[in-house]
DNA sequence: CATTTTTTGGCAACCGATTGACAAAATTGC
DNA sequence: GCAATTTTGTCAATCGGTTGCCAAAAAATG
């Protein structure tokens, strides 16, 4: 295989349509199509025998339900939604894959949609993709609540770091792993520090900048924010003039990107990690320990995340309401995880 | 905000269901159901006046065609299948990407299932999916040739990176990258290399192999394959004993986290990167720059894979085979990136 | 102006399931 | 052995569109 290559034309094969439908069972099995519905969804409706019988014609046709003609009178797809802003953060992959394979295990498919951090992108995908499924599990989304509480109020949904009123939603305390990173630094002699933060519309965000400054204040530190800012690699190389300039001696940043962003930049300006300047991250993301040295971040669970914001759509799916076992859900706190970005604060 | 807190019950609202049907629409206007139809499917085929009224009315009641509806009697359900190995895996991040911006376009969706790297689910995602369906793009699939066939004879089917006859699809060839990579390494002094290769089971794997041993051959190298491994971090930090054992200065990872792998166990071992040894990674994925020194990479547009991806599905859903603009894309190939882990070789 | 042709819109069947209502058959009770 | 009850399978309507066929209306033709 040497030539260039590309796309190549298949064999112009007519496609087999015709699948076995329940019309076929019926006639190999000699019952009626309405008998064979109910042999296949309500075992126990029919006599065992004529069950067993049809499911064995169901077998040997290779029968398999058409997802299709079923939706049309129940309603129900199997299929839920997930959008998300931006599928290139690494956040988002274990998020996805906690929620794909929840999700499979349940029986039910995802449908992805990209909103490219664009709340006009988002409403489109949603309008497009609302009609086909069951439920939405909404990731860092963008839109405003109203928006939100409008869709909430066609089909289930479910938030994934994020609060709207009246909305089932999904989010990690925060709470642990932002005293764990305070008091870590306080621990290293650090006076004065800054949050360099994320999108003004993320409320993941506020949550992060408010709950931390509680805990700096506490702990007798200073605290500035700094931004906003994209989340982006590029935002946190970019803030380095600003925080070289703020006097901080350890910054905790929104985010794994930006602060590996500031990271590298910081030390291709000169400046030594950790020992002029401290950085935490937040979500402990794919590639987070790959810098020199490490990232230390807060992390949190993305997976079981995903995970608990399938099982909370089922149960929404299920009773209309999410059971006390989803709120009572083992809570998945953050932690920190000290890698090799911090030290003690350099002296004044 | 600071309780440790989950999923909130939401208003248990019942869900306004009644979305505006073609016969809410044809009340309203006044004409047949079918011509409401046909004014919304087929422009041109009746009144151009009757035609705006149908459409007015349909705006009035925010119609929103049923796709389950449309899919039973047509066949056709605007949805795409996307089906990877590793969800988790950088690599995949910008094909998705780019295949999800494509579908949207066309007014596709993109329907996502992960395989976990195994056979069997793989298999089993693709049965419960492909039946909703219009067509399958397959990347880095784990699935044998036969069933790949046997799929392609069910639905449209574009490989990602694979070939299999009489399958249409979208690889980027190697070749120039390679080269590339070769010669630099020729440049730099390297008599012995190794290639560091990935699963058994990928056709990228072998591909990658071959022509690197192929062009090592030519310039007067010595090449090994030391593996297959696991495409992973691990299975690269695992494998620096061998590599020291097996006396080469360069090596070339089958793709970059294995390269990374390597790299950080390698300094972790007291091996200078790039003097005592140069590694060239593959895909140039998110976070391959941020290793100390950066990994060198042969580097593919991932993302216009899977923009191509889709085209190419869009072709052979419209007119059964690819176009000769297809196949005749513009040929995205690869190149090598350098950056900092590759250098002289080490006097023997 | 009569006739042929083309447009236009309606009727009704169909896609493949689900499900309420009902009758036939089987089971049970007395 | 006959009535009452339960079980089992069938009929037919329904979900929301699409589409082949046809007749009425409009336009073109002679």
């Amino acid at each position: 295989m040497t030539e260039p290559m590309k796309a190549e034309a298949p064999q112009p094969t007519p496609r087999r349509g015709s699948a076995a439908t329940i019309y076929d069972i019926a006639k190999l099995s000699g019952f009626n199509p309405s008998t064979v519905s109910r042999a296949l969804t309500t075992p126990g409706r029919i006599n065992a025998k004529t069950e067993a019988k049809i499911k064995a014609a169901a077998a040997e046709l290779n029968y398999q339900v058409n997802p299709f003609a079923r939706a049309l009178p129940t309603g129900r797809t199997k299929m839920l939604a997930l959008i998300i802003a931006d599928i290139t953060n690494p956040v988002f992959f274990n998020v996805v894959r906690g929620a794909e394979a929840a999700a499979a295990i349940e029986g039910y498919t995802l449908v992805i949609a990209e909103s490219q951090e664009s709340s006009t992108n988002e409403a489109e995908a949603l309008k497009r993709i609302l009609p086909t499924v069951d439920g939405v599990l909404l990731v860092t989304t963008r839109l405003r609540d109203e928006e939100i509480q409008e869709i909430n109020n066609q089909k289930p949904v479910v938030l994934i770091n994020r609060k709207v009123p009246g909305v089932a939603d999904v989010v990690p305390s925060n709470e642990k792993g932002i005293a764990e990173a305070v008091h870590h630094l306080a621990d290293l002699g650090h006076k004065h520090i800054a949050f360099l933060s994320g999108p003004r519309a993320s409320w993941m965000n506020t949550e992060r900048w408010t709950n931390l400054m509680k805990n700096a204040v506490k702990a007798g530190m200073t605290i500035v924010e700094i931004g906003p800012n994209d989340p982006t690699l590029e935002a946190g190389r970019l803030s380095v003039d600003r925080i070289k300039a703020s006097g901080v001696t350890a910054v905790v940043t929104y985010n794994d990107v930006m602060g590996i962003g500031l990271l590298r930049e910081a030390i291709a300006q000169g400046i030594r990690i950790p020992e002029d300047l401290s950085i935490i991250g937040f979500d402990n993301i794919f590639g987070s320990d790959f810098t020199s040295p490490p990232l230390s971040t807060v992390r949190q669970d993305l997976e079981k995340t995903g995970d608990e914001g399938v099982s909370a759509l089922m149960s929404l799916l299920a009773n209309g309401e999410l059971t006390p076992a989803d709120i009572a859900a083992p809570q998945h706190e953050t932690s920190l995880l000290v890698r090799g970005s911090t030290a003690k604060a350099k002296k004044a």
